[in-house]
This record gives C-alpha cells, sequence and structure tokens, in this order.
DNA sequence: CCTATTATTAACAATTTTGTTAAACAAATC
DNA sequence: GATTTGTTTAACAAAATTGTTAATAATAGG
C-alpha cells in the first residue's frame, strides 16, 4: 500500500492534525502519527524534518482559519443590532466547522510562549482595525440612546467568551471525538448559539 | 539538604502541582518534578508510585476546590439580583486565587476521559441543586416581570463562559508564570469582573 | 545503645521517543 | 535502457522517560 505520490504529505498532515488536536503537541507521538498515516515513521521526518516543524504547519494552519473569523464581521452598513446578530452567529458558526479548535488552540498557545507570540501578532492588527470600526459604531449607537456605554473591547471579549466556551462545554459535557454529532450536541450548540445572540444584545440594550 | 521529613511528599506535591499545571501531564516530566522539589526522582516513585498517582493527587485537589466554588453561592434570602451579583463576584475571586487553574483543569479534563468522566461525577449532583435553586428563583422573578425568561442552565454557563474566560483571556494577554501580577493584568482582572457582573445582569433586566 | 522502621540515594534497566543513515525502490529524463 | 532524481523502508542510535532495586542514612521505640 505505497503511495509513492506528492499527498504522501498531505496524508502525513492530516494524521498529525488528528493527534495533535486530540493529545496536544506533548501527547501526540511521532510514532503514533507515522502508524496511523500508514507510513513508516522515517518518512514523517524525511517531509518534515522535526517533531516540531510538523506540529507548527499543523498549527500554522488552524490558527490562520481561526484568526480569519474575526475579520468577516462589522462591515456593511446594516442596522448596529443586525450587524452584531450576524456577526456572533458567523463566529459561531466558523467554530462549529471544527469543535475541537478552540480548546486545541488555546491550549496550546497558552503552554508554549512562542506559539503565543506567533498567534497574538496575526490576531493584533485584525483585533485593532475590528476594535476600532466596534467603537465607532457603537459610539454611535450610544449618542442615539440605542445601547448601554460598553467598552468595544469588552464587548468583543464577551462574544469570544460566550462562543468559544459553548465549544468547550460541549466538549467537557459530551463525546465529541470523530464525527458522530450527536442530536443532544447539536441541540446544545443551537440553543447556545441563540442564547449568546441574545444574551449580547439583551445586555447592550436599554 | 536533606528534609529527612514528613514534609518530603508536600515540597513533591508542590512541586509537581507548579510543573502539571504550567505544562501539562505529558508535558511535565517526573525527573523534572523531582529536581524541582530537591529530591533523588526515586523518591517521588517511593511517595507516589507513579506518574499517574502523583498527577492524580495533583487534580484531585484542584478539582474539589473549583468544583467547591459553585456550592457557595445562591442560598440566603437576599434579592435576586443582589444575589446573582454575589455568586459572580464570588466565584470570580475563587478563579482570581489561582489565574492558571481553570485551563489547566479544563485541558486535562478533555485530554483524558477517565478526567472528565470523574469531574462531571464531582460537579453533577452540585450543578443539579444550584440549578434547581436558581430555577425557582428565576421562575418567581419572571412572574414578577423583573427578569427576561432565560434557562437556568443558560444563565449558569454564561456566567461560567464569562468568568472562566477572563482567566483564559489573562493568560493568553498576559505573563502569568510565578508572582508576578502586573498592574496592567490586575486592571485587566478587575474591568472584566465588574463587566461580567454588568452583561450578566443586563442581559436579564427587562 | 541496639534494633526495626522509615526515608533517601545511586545505580540500573526497560521502554519510548525522536531522529539519522544507508540501502532499496520507483519514476522521470536523457 | 542507463542514469538521475526523488520516495520509502529497515535498521540503527542516542537520549529521555518511567520505574525498580539494593544499599545507605536517619529516626524512633524498646
Amino acid at each position: 500500500m505505497q503511495s509513492n505520490n506528492q499527498n504522501t504529505e498531505q496524508i502525513i498532515l492530516e494524521a498529525a492534525e488528528k493527534l495533535f488536536i486530540e493529545k496536544g503537541f506533548d501527547g501526540a507521538k511521532t510514532t503514533e502519527i507515522a502508524r496511523l498515516a500508514g507510513v513508516n515513521h522515517a518518512l514523517l521526518h524525511y517531509y518534515f524534518r522535526t517533531k516540531e516543524n510538523l506540529f507548527n504547519c499543523v498549527f500554522e494552519g488552524i490558527a490562520a482559519d481561526l484568526v480569519g473569523f474575526f475579520n468577516i464581521a462589522f462591515e456593511g452598513e446594516t442596522p448596529f443590532f443586525e450587524k452584531l446578530k450576524r456577526a456572533i452567529e458567523l463566529h459561531f458558526d466558523c467554530l462549529a466547522t471544527r469543535i475541537d479548535l478552540p480548546m486545541f488552540v488555546l491550549r496550546e498557545v497558552i503552554q508554549k510562549k512562542e506559539r503565543k507570540a506567533y498567534l497574538l501578532k496575526q490576531i493584533f492588527p485584525i483585533a485593532k482595525r475590528l476594535l476600532a470600526k466596534m467603537h465607532s459604531d457603537m459610539k454611535r449607537e450610544a449618542k442615539k440612546g440605542t445601547i448601554r456605554p460598553v467598552k468595544a473591547q469588552n464587548l468583543l471579549l464577551n462574544i469570544a467568551a460566550l462562543n468559544v466556551f459553548a465549544f468547550i462545554g460541549a466538549e467537557i459535557l459530551f463525546d465529541v471525538k470523530d464525527e458522530n454529532i450527536s442530536d443532544a450536541l447539536k441541540r446544545f450548540l443551537d440553543d447556545r448559539k441563540q442564547n449568546n445572540v441574545n444574551t449580547i444584545i439583551n445586555s447592550l440594550k436599554l
């Protein structure tokens, strides 16, 4: 079953991604990754040189996705609360595509300061732009008297907290391995999504 | 510098706690724990037999603390919003005593299903009682028309999300190693604490 | 003070883990 | 078809990691 192909690299990457997400950098072993990928473990080193390197390939891809999720929202000229609702739901849906990504990134970022530095460097310019946009929108609304005076930073953190924690909670309360997204889990996430929108919006409304 | 004492066990436990929290079960090595404790690494096995065992001693202590934090709140006959405010602040303050505990427990619980089972078994009866109390209080308030109709489960999750994420955020945005709780971090946490109370209460108020 | 018990260490050992190397194998190029 | 280039494997090796054991040091009890 030797593939002798360009996509061997991809197969290793996919196995690595699965195990790194499941067990973390320290918990996942290169031998196990190779075994899961169905290749000799020397091949893993042939393609990626070191475990660290392989991990970074996985991590940077995921981090880029996750960072991008913040980029989409808060553009356009729809009314504020509509825009806010859309942003929260969009962010939630992005996270929902792989339930275990948020916890993976948090875990690895908090554990190793180089990764933290890497992520912050990615996030900072995006967050700054987003916060500026939110701030100006919120100032306008506050002047109109339609929302409470809340700092944009706090609103953003509230959204992140509620959305991210939905998936952390899901990992604690349900079995999220593999593709078995049970009905109970689906209901839980739907419920949390709606709750998050309502909680944020109601907390702002006057 | 041989202590030859009863407290050697305690010294090892403290070193283990520090490294397990910092690096996780897989990342922390028993040799390093012994070195940090200043003892021969055979002694670690003499007292705790296995790494797994040592970890459980650390973990169960911390988990018990963390679980207990939910137990204090929502008793007494003060007005609902006062009670709620007090509960949120108390929970926040408990977590604040060791900023890195929430992430530690989440990480380990999500990674190993035995630990998850252990924690859930601890949490379930407490959460059930708490939710029942919240539910009856909230029903009364809803009837009075002082709060929106929100499920107690969602309110509890919202509080947990906002409070826990304050410390996860702190770990990402600040350097939380050791005891150097910087002024900036202190301000951040104070700000988040107040924000969390306001967000929750405003999201409920009609 | 002698003995039994407990605490501690040095030395060892099995296994795991990451990584290398040289050789086999396949594919493409000339 | 020979040569070159890139892919894959088996075998090896060093270091790390967890754990054991037997001998030594300290302590307590009689």
